[in-house]
DNA sequence: CAGTGAGCGAGCTTCCGCTTGACTT
């Protein structure tokens, strides 16, 4: 008989504090949830107060019938989940499915994985909170019924296998509506004015810069003033020194983990994650995904001594950090290293340098501020109205900047200010060089993956859980792309005054640049503002916000669930079926104007496989002919040339073999299609011009790749082939692929055998036919209501 | 991956949050 089961969400904090609870105490975890709802049909009986229908997670099933197999034999059940919605959730899901006895079972809860924490848990139990339990529930039930009633309407409306969900509708809305700010932004230029000056004093010459606090907006304008500087004497009328403090960044969360990350070594959001889970499994910090800034004392303490020993006590300061975000639920610490005394760690480069972040940034948040005094020194024109500016600056303690620094979206970042020449007032300086420069005023900026994250935190959308996958989601949906976008030359005005002479020219800038930003694809573009227009309130940026409120009136006891639910699915509901009966297809089309050969019209718009253009009218007896667009165009940019280009395929370049040579664009860009065969067109070859003799070598080369694959055939069954893949050796029958065991020679192997490996590995993926019983039951009725929609359309039409 | 753009039409797609491996043929 066991005493004492503790049952936690993280198999490596599992590990953990079975080291600090001794031999009564068995850990083992959850992994997560174990149960969710129902995936067939929407899981949620709305008839009977929108009860769930809950089933053990496929993953977990083994899980749970271990968990059962402990239980039995077990005293006492510690619940030890995250204190949050999910983590009380999953604690009452574990005491339903594992038919706890309440008397027998104790939840507690610990913020932070250290001894004192986790004792202090142990001798403080208290009873699941059905009350939290029933937020995370409306929480859960409310994200099916959006998700999945809204999703439908796109297959509908749009396109198959589209998706719009609470979270991820909001994000990529935020992408296209960033990227029509950016449409609508007008670049107008001003004209910026900058000065080298000198200035002798105790017979030593010193340079410096200083900028004129007035921007012009005309050209004429800032001549003029360079102008009239020509005569000017110039002399300081003012010094201005303040003593200024700089304070710390407080210690990581997941959201600021992944924008520092992105920023100062250009992982992406995935990727930092994945870093930083090899980190936690290996012990080396704490979890990884959190909302909260809080350090436990222990490593509060820990860091003091540390900077003590490193630095010296007047870099200690020692400080509590609080959340300023409201959604946060704060159920583990910040991200910060186990031992804070440890410097570094091995391992592979991404590992050390994220580390070395995570360091750095708890080290710093526990540093005294830095001390910097800023000079603001005027300088004055005898004709001039408008006065230069120098600011320069002097760190007099540098504190934690000693460490680390955190660094900025901002991408055109001030110049660094140094240290400015002993000025005192009235003394006479001369210009060495006066410009105007003419700068345009830039753009609001795209988002990056880890911007985007930092605005969804800001708006309470998403989970430290949940960023990364809903960044992937909407990509993998086709909604948004991540790209890197060469800029192009622009033009601008520069007019220099120099020895008392002022010279013009026309110089050149990169403009439109854009590294790693989301752009918003066709798809994105259409099916958000579709949404925006029908599902409003749902895309509302404020949306999360207010339900989170209601999800708090539910775990203080306010307001019972379902009720919520109640009152949250009748408008909705009645406005997915409003926009099923009267919404317009939405494609997104646009007339391009007339193809010059046939006269008729070219559209663009979003078909069945995505963007597409079309030569013709839908409703004429000759059907129209498709092309879809390539992969770097866009409905929206499109010319009516490059839309006519596409109809140009497919061609017949010549014949090989007595075949014909075809040339088209398919799905996956240019090709050569012969005896039914495709081939690949190389990205430098051009598929307009390209000769028969070319594509004649594409298809060899083809061929002799194709057969350094093969390892064996069999001329008795042409369908079965013995093939050399990325993973090794494999069978490959018709389109089916089986992998050969490592111990098996490939070469050696009959058709035989073949077809016993295939039918081996067949039997053993038997995991599903129990499902199909159930699917066709519900079949009916899916099928039912779509015969219903469609009816209903039609008499629109 | 597969080179399409529909209506005789099967059956499928989809949400958000908690957690890791397993394993690609």
């Amino acid at each position: 008989m066991l005493k004492n089961l503790v049952i936690v969400e993280s198999p490596a904090k599992a590990k953990t504090i079975e080291n600090f609870l001794g031999k009564d105490f068995t850990v083992k975890s959850s992994l997560g949830h174990i149960r969710d709802l129902s995936k067939k049909n929407l899981g949620i009986d709305i008839e009977n107060d929108f009860k769930p229908k809950y089933e053990i997670s496929p993953d977990k099933v083994k899980l749970v019938s271990e968990l059962k197999k402990i239980v039995k034999n077990t005293d006492t059940v510690w619940l030890a989940t995250d204190e949050d919605r999910e983590g009380e959730a999953i604690s009452w899901h574990l005491s339903e499915v594992l038919k706890l006895n309440e008397k027998r079972t104790k939840r507690i809860v610990f913020h932070e994985i250290t001894k004192t924490a986790i004792t202090n848990a142990i001798s403080n139990p208290r009873k699941i909170d059905k009350n939290l339990v029933d937020a995370q529930q409306a929480r859960r039930v409310l994200d099916r019924l959006v998700g999945f009633e809204i999703s439908p309407v796109l297959w509908r409306k749009i396109k198959p296998s589209l998706s719009a969900g609470r979270v991820q509708s909001v994000a990529v809305r935020l992408i296209v509506e960033r990227e029509k700010e950016i449409k609508n932004f007008k670049a107008v230029s001003s004209y910026k004015i900058n000065g080298i000056f000198k200035i002798i004093k105790d017979n030593k010459t010193y340079l410096f810069k200083a900028e004129l606090s007035k921007k012009f907006k005309e050209k004429n304008e800032a001549l003029a003033f360079l102008e009239s500087c020509k005569d000017s004497k110039f002399s300081v009328s003012d010094i201005e020194v303040k003593k200024t403090k700089k304070s710390p960044a407080p210690p990581f969360t997941t959201s600021t983990l992944q924008q520092e990350a992105s920023r100062k070594l250009g992982f992406s959001v995935a990727r930092t994650m994945q870093v930083a889970q090899k980190l936690y499994e290996s012990g080396l910090i704490t979890y990884m995904r959190t909302d909260s800034v809080n350090l436990s004392n222990l490593a509060l303490s820990t860091a003091a001594k540390k900077i003590t020993s490193a630095f010296g006590e007047k870099y200690v300061k020692t400080r509590k950090y609080k959340t300023k975000n409201t959604g946060a639920q704060e159920a583990h610490e910040a991200i910060r290293p186990s031992y804070i005394d440890r410097h570094s760690v091995d391992g592979d480069n991404a590992a050390k340098k994220l580390y070395e972040l995570i360091w750095k940034r708890t080290i710093a948040s526990q540093m005294a501020n830095a001390e910097i005094d800023k000079t603001v020194v005027s300088i004055k024109g005898s004709n001039l109205k408008e006065k230069f500016v120098a600011k320069g600056e002097v760190i007099k303690f540098d504190g934690f900047l000693k460490v680390y620094l955190e660094s900025s979206d901002d991408e055109n970042t001030e110049e660094k200010k140094g240290l400015l020449p002993p000025f005192e007032i009235n003394d006479i300086v001369f210009y060495n060089e006066l410009t105007a420069t003419e700068k345009f005023a830039l753009h609001p900026p795209r988002y990056t993956e880890a911007s985007l994250v930092k605005k969804m935190e800001e708006l309470g959308i998403g989970r430290p859980s949940t960023y990364a996958p809903t960044i992937s989601t909407i990509q993998k949906r086709g909604y948004i792309i991540n790209e890197t976008r060469l800029g192009i030359d622009r033009d601008y005005n520069y007019i220099c005054l120099k020895n008392n002479e002022i010279s013009q020219e026309i110089r050149k800038e990169k403009t439109g640049f854009e590294k790693s930003k989301l752009f918003p694809t066709d798809i994105g573009i259409v099916v958000n503002d579709f949404l925006c227009e029908n599902f409003e309130t749902i895309l509302d940026y404020k949306f999360t916000a207010k339900t989170e409120k209601e999800l708090d009136n539910i775990a203080r006891g306010l307001k019972v669930w379902n009720k919520m639910i109640k009152e949250f699915y009748a408008p909705f509901h009645e406005r997915v079926q409003k926009t099923l009966e009267n919404a317009q297809r939405a494609n997104g089309q646009r007339l391009l104007g007339k193809d010059t050969k046939t006269g008729k019209n070219i559209y663009v718009k979003i078909g069945r496989f995505g963007p597409m253009a079309q030569l013709g009218e839908t409703e004429d007896e000759e059907k129209p002919r498709f092309a879809g667009l390539k992969k770097d165009q866009s409905i929206e940019s499109i010319t009516l040339e490059e839309a006519m280009e596409l109809f140009k395929f497919p061609r017949t370049i010549g014949k090989y073999e007595d075949a014909d040579l075809t040339v088209a664009i398919g799905r996956f860009g240019p090709y050569i299609k012969h005896k039914s065969l495709f081939y690949s067109i190389k990205k430098d070859d051009d598929p307009k011009l390209i000769s028969q003799d070319r594509a004649i070598e594409i298809i060899e080369e083809k061929r002799k790749k194709d057969r350094e694959k093969t390892i064996k055939t069999f001329e008795e069954n042409e369908t079965v082939k013995i093939l050399n893949g990325k993973w090794g050796p494999y069978v490959s029958i018709k389109k089916k692929n089986y992998r050969i065991p490592k111990n098996i020679d490939p070469k050696s192997m009959s058709l035989n055998d073949c077809l016993e490996l295939a039918a081996k590995s067949e039997k053993s993926k038997t995991k599903k036919p129990v499902r199909t019983k159930k699917t066709t039951a519900s079949k009916k009725t899916t099928k039912t209501k779509k015969s219903k929609i469609v009816k209903t359309t039609r008499k629109k039409k």
